[in-house]
DNA sequence: ACCTGAACACCGTTCAAGT
DNA sequence: ACCTGAACACCGTTCAAGT
């Protein structure tokens, strides 16, 4: 469990002439470590790059943070505030869904590594990410769903933007037949047609898999 | 680049007197592989671990595979093996993918470490996957689909798939809102209704979602 | 309360040496 | 061709000792 520093109301009380060494809190650790990934990627997320980065040794860290993993749900909850909720309150639902989705799988493309993690991970100490449930609640809540019907819906599109999220790092000719080119002549025809549109074919399922399960969800037909 | 054993036409050759050792292949190292995976989970897969089920020095499995990862590979193989996409042959597109989608989620949810390896992996070396994918373009062709949409629609569901995979090893209260409690009222309104319907979350979050996705891409209602 | 430095118990992988 | 045993270059984590 990180630390937090509570913000009070007039300046920090220190005993006179001591001077605190430069405190290390779960708020720098956190910004530190995304730093480092940013950088490098996940790779160069270790406990002792992340002490070197902080100056400290890496037996500090373990001060502040109880293990790598609590490290990881540093950088998720800075990364999850990058995901777009408002929309819900500014657009119908339909609309506000597509948006949302859309910021959360290009944040989470970056972040690939997260997202066995965030799939599973309570969101109990999560606040900001509870937040956002709340906020997508409220646009179902306000389309007048089910109560019921609410987190299996919002459940199933977060599903499909992990996959489609985990889908947006693979490479390109990831669907390469290789040796047994010539023996699959449906797939392959696909593999081509789909190649001349010059789309991005992950790009291409995303986009059409987002409008396929909303409007599956909303019951309108997927090409409104 | 696991080595195979080329079925031969008659007995092997061998220097007489000069009994072989047993010998030590690509299949047994994958079938050994599962089998600690089966026992005692992906933690349970570690060099040293296997070539001790296997009676074997761990150096002496990079005679026959290249890194731990090509071993992740072995196992992925024999698992994509149990994904029933025979029903392409005997069943309507719809019914097809909902009953494919199952098994393969079903599959995935037990190797919860595979899925982001698979999403990645290119396919070029796995023919048995492969074989799987011409059988799912075939259901899309024969029921009339333009060649270039097919690709998107496979890579769709199938990102729905491992997201409702990774969702599905997730604990049962993961939404439990903590200390947030009672600041969230539509969301924990939401969560109250579902759970009081008995049903495990993460499982009506994938046959709804599923029935959506796949009413989506195909233009009927999801309820039908 | 917070830090250091040494140590621990692992990893995956390499490589000379054997047969 | 394939195996062993030792070694390497890391990991994350613990803990006594310092201030």
């Amino acid at each position: 469990m990180p630390k937090e520093i509570a913000p009070s109301p007039g300046p920090p009380r220190r005993r006179a002439g001591r001077p605190r060494s430069l405190v290390l809190d779960g708020d720098l650790i956190g910004r530190t470590a995304l730093k480092l990934v940013n950088d490098g990627g996940y790779t160069k997320l270790t406990m002792s790059g992340l002490a070197k980065a902080l100056g400290v040794s890496p037996s500090a860290l373990y001060n502040h943070v109880g293990s790598k993993q609590e490290i990881m749900q540093l950088i998720q909850e800075i990364v999850m505030d990058n995901v777009d909720s408002s929309v819900f309150e500014s657009f119908p639902l339909t609309e506000a869904l597509l948006r949302w989705a859309e910021t959360y799988r290009d944040v989470l493309a970056g972040h690939a590594p997260l997202i066995p993690l965030i799939a599973v991970l309570p969101v109990t100490g999560s606040p900001r990410t509870l937040d956002m449930y709340e906020k997508v609640a409220t646009g179902f809540t306000k389309a007048g769903w089910h109560q019921a019907d609410i987190v299996p819906a919002i459940v199933a599109v977060e599903s499909f933007i992990f996959g489609s999220a985990l889908d947006a790092t693979a490479p390109l000719d990831i669907f390469n037949p290789g040796k047994k080119a010539g023996q699959l002549p449906n797939f392959e025809d696909a593999l081509d047609a789909q190649r001349a549109t010059g789309r991005n074919s992950a790009d291409a399922a995303f986009h059409t898999g987002l409008r396929a399960i909303v409007a599956g969800l909303l019951g309108t037909p997927a090409t409104s």
